[in-house]
DNA sequence: CATGAATGAGGATTCATTCAT
DNA sequence: GATGAATGAATCCTCATTCAT
């Protein structure tokens, strides 16, 4: 990749975070492209250079931060250790990205946010299977770990939701609350809950 | 309440209901009032006759789904039984509500959903007292419960949101997966991974 | 007239009251029908029964003003005073029934008030030519009075003109300094001003 | 001023060029965006641009009148000429701008124009003060006048308004007849009256 | 007759997107 | 490439008028 290549670069991911704070305070409807032009210092037709609608600017964040997240379980369940100890790095991992990233978490609620059905399939064909992808990652841990005995008999993607929504309520508390005092205070009060109530 | 008020008030449910399908498959600002007095088969004017703005529609809905969640906790939370039996009537009772109202579910999302700080501040305003007053009758019952030594010595309000959390992601799940299958059957393995993770 | 018809009329008489008073609070388009309805206090549909439309409700007003300063003109200039003796007793009578009436001051301004040329030619139609009437007795009076000498010898109209400039100016400020202080005090200075002006 | 300015400037000239006409025509209320826009061959959304309303662009329009008067006025009452050839320049100057400026003349009636205390008080805000602010020029001329004896000792205001009443209606006049004739044949009788009028 | 709920056309305003400079 | 003015479709809301009760 030459200079010309990686200035481009540099600047689309400029435009994304402007967008992301944008859209984390606004939510995608309000959010303007002017809005998201002034904090990026950019104008509003530069930004059509990089992304080709304001559809694509926002499905770009949540692809990204779903490739983040990707890597991050990737990393964890590709390791050698017990589905247990993968648990709780997923955890941990989740955790800090999260907390490092909590603006893609206002704006990513991919089970009823912004984009529904009804009014935009397509961006959900490009989102939900990475989504899913993610999901069935965790999934497969859950699965290793009733195989082996370690996790209750359940359908193993009760599990795998129930984790994300532990961890989506934590950082929406943390949120709610003002984001006062270190999110990471709560990952082992949650690890515990979560792995005694889905241990066998 | 004569009959002129008992139609107005049929009226204004049949609006609602409208507006509540509407809300669950378009989203807030998708949605239009075209859609909602289409749907709900009467003018678009007429719909002003009984909320004030869209904004007053939508939070009327909000309004009503946190006032019978409300209902639906202080029946639990007033009764004699212990914390455990009331936590576990909590999850079988909300889950039964949810279920029936899952447009509530995906329209609702106080921690993210359509209204945000600084778009809407009044919209909070009006919403979010109800939905932590809901918080913190269940929280009674996590302290109680802590108290009695039945619960493990963790900030009571991480139980509550683990709590709303497990839910929350479970009918989401419900939802994502089309909606096939009894959501009740999941409501016995969601009680006993809960239980089991707050348990001391 | 039977009782039906006093009743009927008095009604009518109420109504134009209220939306004399409306309308010039707040100009004829701004006014509603919700805001005359409820000063009235009858009903919106009520209205309907008196008046044809919103416009013929304004016209009406309009016109009953025009016929009130048409009998006061026409009580003037058929007495057998002198021109200038008649021009005084049109001072004083006007000023005396639009300090009575200011509302009706504050709504009428056939030169340029709310109906146009191009938006409302039916309803210049029914109103212009009463105006122009009265423009046409009191010019008489003009014309008289430079046929004897008494005033310069200009266009008689705009003798006509100047009077009424004098005279709307004149309520004008009284409005516009809220309306403190009698206006008849300034009815003396006004008198004098015009006629010296306007005499040989 | 550069270019991009300049070209700025005269758009924004030309739009305000297209609303007088409309608004004169129409009446604030009557004229919509549709018809300016129209006029003015600029798109609806163009005019918000240069204008943030409604209200904003018809304020404009009425402001730049009034600073064109007041110049008009302080060109007078700064010259060194005595209180009697300052009105008759007055007159002469303000008949000359008017002329020119008809419509500003029809849609401006600061005692009882489209804009009112009960619905537009920051439009007031807005307008008066400049309004009131050439009347206290003309009335500081009246006093000096007075107190030279030149003219009658009464409240100098009342000379004011009595001045501008005759100008409006005159136009009045000349507007209402068709505009045939030179506005400027009126000038001399208008200035003696007046005098004959004001003088001691 | 009176009422006031319902209608629906109409208008101000916003904003994603385009394109001449 | 970048800019930002212009476009115009889209949408909320108002209100004169009608009409069933």
């Amino acid at each position: 990749m030459n200079r010309r290549e990686r200035e481009k670069q540099r600047r689309r991911k400029e435009i994304l975070l402007a967008a992301m704070t944008i859209f984390a305070e606004k939510g995608f409807d309000t959010a303007t492209l002017d809005d998201i032009a002034e904090k990026a210092e950019f104008s509003k037709g530069a930004i059509y250079g990089y992304f080709k609608s304001k559809d694509d600017l926002f499905l770009s964040l949540i692809e990204e931060g779903l490739n983040n997240l990707s890597e991050i379980i990737k990393s964890v369940v590709e390791s050698s250790s017990s589905p247990i100890k993968q648990i709780e790095d997923l955890i941990q991992k989740i955790f800090v990205y999260l907390e490092k990233n909590k603006d893609f978490f206002r704006i990513f609620a991919p089970e009823r946010g912004g984009f529904t059905e009804k009014k935009h399939p397509e961006a959900l064909k490009r989102i939900l299977p990475k989504h899913q992808k993610n999901i069935e990652m965790v999934t497969k841990v859950m699965k290793e770990g009733i195989r082996m005995g370690k996790l209750k008999k359940v359908e193993p993607r009760v599990l795998t939701f129930t984790l994300f929504g532990i961890i989506h309520s934590s950082i929406g508390r943390w949120v709610m609350e003002g984001e006062k005092g270190a999110l990471k205070r709560d990952v082992k009060a949650i690890t515990t809950i979560f792995l005694d109530g889905a241990r066998r």
